[in-house]
DNA sequence: CGTGTAAGGAATTCTGACACG
DNA sequence: CGTGTAAGGAATTCTGACACG
């Protein structure tokens, strides 16, 4: 959509704009935290969506919590966020028929 | 400022993103139309801002102009703001001395 | 579990130059 | 003038593994 989800920085500029070390960083995506695109050659590509994500992962790290936890937490906001879709879309057709 | 100002963008995806060679996006450097930050190692990144410079200097240069005009357009574009930014603070300063 | 690190290799980028037109 | 390209080198990134705790 807009420039915020476009993945086009690279592993070392995110690294500098997160604080976190490459190694890092990699090993959130191994933990299935973080999704970066690939280029044809196989680096990694993240967008500023990523990098803000990343800074609240670092976040919940210094809080003490296993990767394991934030990816539940994760989870959770995500489901809330799909169940109210589901309900507003209820609402939507519900009001349709009533035209 | 924004995300858009940023320069985290390689010069391998401002390609992708531009459909520029990159001898063309450094040329274009050359001729002073556009200024890539530098990583400490030396590799260019650009931003957003650039790559829709690009774009439009891509444009100009399709219809058949020569990179110093392009440069000459930007800086008459360049002025007019200047001046504009000049008169707005006139402007302001003489409304202050009516307080 | 989360992270550092050395290892070897591959992808990416850099500069200066020659070529063409 | 603007761009392609081959050349040699340097910076960046990749993966899998060992280490520590």
């Amino acid at each position: 959509m807009s420039y915020k989800d476009q993945k086009v920085i690279g592993i070392g500029t995110v690294s500098e704009l997160t604080g976190l070390s490459l190694r890092q960083i990699r090993y959130y995506e191994e933990r299935k935290l973080i999704f970066p695109a690939r280029t044809e050659g196989g680096t990694r590509k993240y967008s500023f969506s990523d990098v803000e994500k990343l800074i609240d992962i670092a976040n919940k790290m210094e809080d003490g919590l296993q990767t394991s936890e934030i990816k539940k937490i994760e989870k959770r906001i995500k489901d809330r966020k799909v169940r109210d879709q589901m309900i507003r879309g209820q609402l939507n057709a519900a009001f349709r028929i009533r035209k």
